[in-house]
DNA sequence: TCGCAGACTGAACAAACGTTCAAGTTTGGT
DNA sequence: ACCAAACTTGAACGTTTGTTCAGTCTGCGA
């Protein structure tokens, strides 16, 4: 009340400053849980503002799903187009960068992306696609180049590749609880980064043993 | 109203009928989405049987929460006493062989420790810390056991064994669209199996080309 | 047969919810 | 200076929510 119409936050911009504050209460406690009044007094708005510029909550919702598709998608998009001669290595530290690069606003990203995929948001599907099919193409790229051993299974690898991608975002809060500090600082990040593409090129065994665990194996 | 007061459901016992409704509804939609009116309708109570048994909707969900532990854990812990001298292939197969004997359960089951996870309940982390721990146990073995090239990221590989482990839990909606149908499906599931426990031991490189890139690699 | 403890009902209630709307304020072009 | 359009307000409304409670029904030991 007594304080300036825009004291802070980003924009005098009312509507954006209901966008972001949605967008921040969405990702902590989940939509259904935030209630039209939560949002209007974090944003210093009167309810009927949030109605007046999205007509419903719902409305709001998918805004702000819109305007996180698009800081989302426009980089994953931006890196497509080099993606069909790009290295499986390329990708993941095309990904890394860009997160490094974000960090400040990540853990609201983090939370937001959390949500989306777990609540099945009509694009959850999208950007999960999107993921898979970089994963397959640079599947298909090292295949062609004769850099996947024949007895590697072509259908489940790449869901297992955007696991490993995707598995800090989904589960970082345990990751945090065990490790102490978020998987997403940069030192931590960079760490997995390089474990999980050790892990896919080479495995963990090591080289005197791969021989026979393998033939062990192809006795089955 | 004019069906028989215990129709089709598993016992005539309201109480039972209460939690296992309400189990399927909270898996399905979410704990804040379902009302207590909802699971009144599909137990075929009334609402304030719900309230007389579990003192409010809070208490029926730790009632949920307790009966879907001890279901889960219950397995879990029949399998940690043995654990200690238990293979990594072993407890991975131990999963997927209870897995397969709840396999008409699952559905709900998945569901409802998808959505556990998602919404950080207190028992969200005790579960994934078990199967951190079990996973890392594993890998100590195996270590000890000189089965771990050195290089190896002993911080980071037991949660990436755990993203690989929980991934289809977690995703499975996104891999039914792809795949037409879940990942979960008797036969996929092997196949999934064995394809994770191939990358974890060997990777994807074929052996000729395996000296060629770690060499390029540690180059950095 | 009595009585009572526990299961069960459903109407009623207060609080919280999303939504509406008449009215006030600010902005920008003329 | 004027006005129309857009922005913004907050009280009010109707609905839905979780919860309560007086009362009914049922089974069972005394």
């Amino acid at each position: 009340m007594t304080e300036a119409a825009t004291p802070i936050p980003d924009r005098s911009n009312g509507r954006e400053r209901i966008l972001d504050e949605a967008m921040q209460l969405f990702a902590e406690h989940g939509f259904d849980s935030v209630t039209v009044r939560d949002i209007a007094a974090k944003a210093d708005v009167s309810v009927g503002l949030i109605n007046h510029h999205f007509g419903s909550k719902e409305g709001l919702r998918e805004a702000v799903d819109a305007k996180f598709i698009r800081q989302f998608e426009e980089v994953l998009d931006s890196a497509a187009p080099s993606m069909g001669q790009m290295r499986m290595e390329d990708f993941f530290a095309w990904v890394d960068d860009w997160i490094a690069r974000h960090q400040s606003t990540w853990p609201v990203t983090v939370q937001y992306f959390r949500r989306a995929l777990l609540e099945e948001s009509e694009w959850g599907a999208s950007v999960f696609e999107k993921f898979f099919s970089i994963a397959r193409a640079s599947i298909d790229r090292m295949d062609a180049q004769g850099l996947l051993r024949p007895d590697v299974d072509r259908l489940w690898l790449p869901f297992l590749m955007v696991y490993l991608e995707l598995g800090t975002s989904l589960l970082d809060p345990y990751v945090t609880k065990i490790l102490g500090r978020s998987g997403f600082e940069a030192d931590l990040w960079k760490r997995r980064h390089r474990a999980y593409l050790s892990l896919i090129y080479r495995g963990v065994l090591p080289p005197k043993d791969r021989a026979r665990k393998s033939s062990a194996q192809e006795a089955n």
